[in-house]
DNA sequence: TCCTATGTTGTATG
DNA sequence: ACATACAACATAGG
């Protein structure tokens, strides 16, 4: 579920949390979550401590708890953050439950692709501080996409974009998004694009990343809130959807081990 | 039963 | 060394 706006909105559920000490925290020790990380000394640095802080970049968000501890959480494919009441009842998916005075932060993941990390210091972890420059930052420029691009030259324009060190937090919809809105067709090769679609491309990604995340990672709502029949979003998960901005047929295809869906109308090979 | 799923990583191959 | 392709991870829901 979670990508770039996703996890914005999912980190805004523990707000309520921060500033609070942390009174008891439940995990499901065996899950795959903390395969790289110790379950028992998150459970142990976590009780007591204050739960100050909180970053999102890429996919990945990043706790402090108090002055020497972070906490990472990557939400996976099905990973999500919840407030509870404080005397909620862990369920099966609620593998890491920080338990507070006034809530229950939880986190869920049921397919457990998602990672919970631990990190003991004063400074954030090399993890964190390694993740690429945001797209939406001055760093994200025209030259760095066309470099990144000349480099992967014969793989599809497609799962390049949802390549992390290049594009932090596009993910496979934001991928599709942004490809249909620049009219490129997903399966041209990364380095055949003119510079004048390379510059589009950039600034299609900016685009579908600053208003996902206004949209959906700045929401209050319970819920997470789905982008306008305007966008390819809500056209592209089931068959014989229609392209807003055509009316033709939209097609889905596997491309770079990803479902893929365009607007043949538009995006041509 | 079979297929799909908003993600990443390790490994084999070129 | 670098780029590319793909299975594997684990579970639920249609």
């Amino acid at each position: 579920m979670p990508e770039l706006a996703e996890v914005e909105y999912f980190r805004q559920r523990w707000n309520p949390g921060l500033g609070a000490r942390i009174e008891r925290v439940h995990v499901h020790p065996k899950a795959g979550v903390f395969k790289t990380s110790d379950p028992g000394q998150i459970v142990k640095t976590l009780t007591e401590a204050t739960l100050v802080s909180s970053e999102a970049a890429a996919k990945q968000m990043l706790f402090r708890a108090g002055d020497n501890a972070w906490l990472g959480i990557h939400l996976g494919m099905t990973g999500e953050l919840s407030l509870q009441p404080a005397d909620h009842a862990p369920r099966k998916s609620d593998h890491l439950v920080l338990i507070q005075r006034e809530h229950a932060l939880v986190f869920s993941d049921p397919r457990m692709f998602g990672r919970v990390q631990l990190h003991i210091g004063p400074e954030p972890p090399s993890w964190w501080t390694q993740i690429a420059p945001p797209v939406l930052s001055e760093a994200f420029t025209v030259g760095a996409v066309d470099a990144f691009l000349s480099r992967r030259a014969r793989t599809p324009i497609k799962p390049v974009l949802l390549m992390q060190q290049r594009f932090p937090g596009i993910g496979n919809w934001m991928a599709d998004e942004i490809l249909w809105r620049a009219a490129i067709h997903p399966k041209r090769p990364a380095g055949s694009l003119a510079p004048e679609e390379i510059k589009l491309l950039h600034r299609e990604v900016r685009w579908v990343a600053d208003r996902a995340l206004k949209l959906i990672g700045a929401a209050q709502t319970p819920v997470l809130v789905d982008p306008p029949k305007s966008w390819l979003f809500p056209h592209r998960w089931t068959d014989g959807g229609r392209c807003p901005k055509t009316g033709a047929r939209l097609l889905r295809e596997e491309i770079g081990g990803r479902t893929t869906c365009w607007s043949p109308a538009r995006q041509k090979l």
